[in-house]
Order: C-alpha cells, then sequence, then structure tokens
DNA sequence: AAACTTATTGCAAATATTTGCAATAACAAA
DNA sequence: TTTGTTATTGCAAATATTTGCAATAAGTTT
C-alpha cells in the first residue's frame, strides 16, 4: 500500500472511530486504482477481491473518508468520482463541453483563504472544488 | 414572477432549446420559494400547481438550468439544493460541523479567476463553490 | 484475557436520480 | 396558417444512494 499506514490509522481512530478491514480494502483498493473512480466501479474492486463486503458499506466508507479528508469527491462528467486526498491540494478545471480535466494548484488559492480565514473567521479545509467552463479549444469551436 | 421574463426566454431559446409550459412553470416556482430548495421540494410545490408534470420532467428541468446557469446547484447537508443564480454571483462556506451556511462574495476569486485566464486558457463559468470547514463558533467547541 | 461500550456491518427496504422510448408540442420555415 | 423538424415530455423501468435495525466486532477498561 502507497498510502501510509500510521498516518490514516491515526486519523481514522481520532473521535472513536474504528479502523475496520472493511475500511482498509475499500482504501487501499482506491489508492491501487490510482485514478478517481465512482462508487460503483470501487464496489466492484472490492468485491471481487472481497465478495462478503456489502454496497452499502462502499457508500458509507467513501463519505467517511472524504469527511476525515482523506478522499475528495468531485462532480465530473454528471458522474459522481473519489480520489485518494493528495498530500498538496489541487482542485479541478472541468470543461462543459468536451469533459477534459485539468488540475489547478491550491496555492493559488491562498489570498482567497486569507480573506476567508480573517474576514469570515471559517476555517476552510482542504477542499477539493470543480469550477466548470470552457476549456482553450472548446471555446474556440463554440459558436455563441 | 421577478425574474426577468425577456431575459431568461432568450437564453432557454439560445442553441435550438425550447421554452416549455413545464420549464416556466419550475422556474417560476423555484424563484417563488426564494430559497435554495431540493429536488423534491420543488416537485412537491410544482406538482400541487400542476399535477400532470412529472418527477423526471423536473430532474431534467434542473440540469438544463444549472447548465444554462440560470440555477446553481449546491450539496448542503448531505442533500443537493437548488436556487435561482443571483445577477451578482457568490460562493458558500457551509460549516461542517452546524451546518451553517453563510455567502461569499464572487469578486473576492478575482485574482483566482485571472489566473486559470491567463494561464490554463479556460473560460470559466459563473459557478457557485462549495468550501466546506469550519465556522468560527464550531472552532472553538472543537477538541482536537 | 474477559467484559463492556458503542461504532460499524450486512441486509433489505426506502429514496433519489437517471434513462429509453413512443407520443407530443415548440419553434422555424414555407 | 400549415407543415416539418426535433427538443421535450410522461411513463415505466433501470440505477444510484440512503437508511433502519439487529448482529457483529473494534477498541477500551478492568
Amino acid at each position: 500500500m502507497s498510502h501510509h499506514t500510521l498516518n490514516y490509522t491515526q486519523r481514522i481512530r481520532q473521535k472513536g472511530h474504528r479502523l475496520t478491514p472493511q475500511r482498509q480494502i475499500i482504501l487501499d483498493t482506491i489508492c491501487a486504482m490510482g485514478r478517481h473512480a465512482t462508487a460503483h466501479e470501487i464496489y466492484e474492486q472490492v468485491h471481487s477481491a472481497v465478495p462478503t463486503i456489502n454496497q452499502a458499506t462502499v457508500y458509507r466508507a467513501l463519505h467517511f473518508f472524504c469527511d476525515l479528508q482523506l478522499l475528495v469527491s468531485a462532480k465530473i462528467g454528471g458522474q459522481t468520482v473519489y480520489e485518494i486526498a493528495t498530500p498538496t491540494p489541487h482542485h479541478h478545471l472541468v470543461c462543459r463541453q468536451c469533459g477534459r480535466v485539468e488540475a489547478l494548484a491550491d496555492y493559488h488559492f491562498h489570498d482567497l483563504i486569507e480573506h476567508i480565514v480573517t474576514e469570515h473567521h471559517f476555517a476552510p479545509e482542504n477542499n477539493h472544488l470543480t469550477i466548470l467552463g470552457l476549456c482553450a479549444a472548446c471555446q474556440s469551436t463554440t459558436d455563441q
């Protein structure tokens, strides 16, 4: 497993949550897939390894990991997808036309976050934002 | 109806889309509700006015209006909600603990958007972003 | 190691959302 | 106003996601 075991174990155990075999398998599987995947894709993978794991468990684990920010979810191309939260957070520019996804480094949000913290006294988390729009290629082909 | 009829009529007709009575009723209803609402709440309202309108039509209309950016959707408190896109776009700071929602004016995104446009050659739309975190009140009560 | 507390699971049923398709109706063009 | 094209609707069936609940098991305490 490529994610840091100690790290996420502690994170999960925080506040009384439990590290179950199901959760380990689910997180490992997503990690092994190495790309963003839908709940169903993840379930298929997990289920082929351990057929007793229930789909509801997968859904609950996905939400759980998102809450813990070990995973991030995004709505891309009409589907909700999940992926391992990278240590260097990033966001996505998704083209509404062709569906292309571009990464946007989090540090570009620096000033914005500073404002949120100082003015709103709000502590934003390592969010994973999706910004919709048109990519360079599609802008030129669009008629309007 | 408080939204500008001519305005949205044109917007809908663009690219061959059609302004149907169903779409009018749905948009008017959301406008009249004056707050963000779930697909089901909207359906209930619409249906009580015009019982022949189907739920699938409501779902399709909601997506349609979001694509046209007459509506924005957000995931708040585990539910997907919809509201009229305001002429002055704004975003939401949602507290993961207590669920409180704070508005964040779009102009704080100015620099970020400039970067996206000039460096990525990407044309972001009037997005409605949701930033999760902890509000001021909940930060002080949190133990970790 | 045994006992205890309670978070988590699996299951099945409830909800929520999407989709294929034939019938309808909006809008454009004649 | 009539005709033609095709986007949209309603319906029903398919998917996707959530939820209540009793049984199980993780982590803690004795």
